[in-house]
DNA sequence: CTTGACTCCGTACCATGGTACGGACTTTAG
DNA sequence: CTAAAGTCCGTACCATGGTACGGAGTCAAG
């Protein structure tokens, strides 16, 4: 693996945009490389390997606060980071959860309107109205 | 009901923020009254319970255009609001299929985490590195 | 040398759904 | 009348994760 990169061969090797990883710079996830006096910055491998974690993280469904979490506390806290991932599990939870409720309530009003024979009323309206009154004004 | 009523007086009566009100009518969910030459704005009944329509769709998971588009419909065609129902139906249910493969990944690691021996080195950590390198460097 | 591609840098913008604020004006209650 | 609360209005900001852009400078290939 190419050990120095500058940052548009980091983004095509990585499948990234130049600008996400001056974003990440921006907000401390990666070092910026020093500006040399000659030529372009050079990213270490180093650096791309940390993006890389980064986005493995992401697809974990981690935010970039979290996953900046992840990366101070390195791989010898795994206590830690069993905690972080708990809590983002937790999380996860809850989100199918409501979503498993809403799923529910738009699958009963769905089938009301499916059965519905009068076609100039709409169970679905019907249902998010106070009191059922029409918009019809 | 009260016909007419000031802005925070239709704020407090839907539990809303004055500003949400405000931001709705920039957005042409709703109308703003006309300002009279004496006085405040007043709100007529039918714009309160458009908002209250506004807020039990968004609590059903429709997004602010779905539900101008729901306006949009009235309750005489049952049809395409069916159809909008079941599109949101169906990112429903992705969300969910994509939260319970996120969960499934996260449980697994967890588990290795758990039974891991080694406390000096994290599954969870080692899953995300490129080639499970480490980043104590 | 020239030109095109690349980098840098700082600033602004995008999506969505808000939220905040300052200054000017109006209303209300004491 | 006065003071406090409310309204209006236009502009800017927030969260999160980006994305875009213009101008200036650098590098590489022909």
């Amino acid at each position: 693996m190419e050990r120095y990169s500058t940052i548009s061969n980091v983004a095509k090797l990585l499948n990234l945009n130049v600008e996400t990883i001056r974003y990440y710079e921006r907000r401390g996830l990666i070092d910026q490389p020093r500006k040399p006096l000659q030529g372009y910055r050079e990213y270490p491998g180093r650096t791309i390997q940390r993006i890389q974690f980064i986005k493995r993280a992401k697809e974990l469904g981690f935010t970039l606060d979290e996953i900046e979490n992840l990366l101070g506390l390195g791989d010898t806290h795994c206590e830690d980071i069993q905690g972080i991932a708990e809590i983002k599990l937790n999380t996860i939870q809850s989100k199918i959860t409501d979503l498993e409720s809403l799923k529910t309530v738009l699958d009963n009003l769905i089938i009301q309107c499916r059965t519905n024979p009068d076609r100039t009323h709409c169970p679905i309206v019907e249902s998010l109205l106070p009191e059922s009154k029409g918009i019809s004004d």
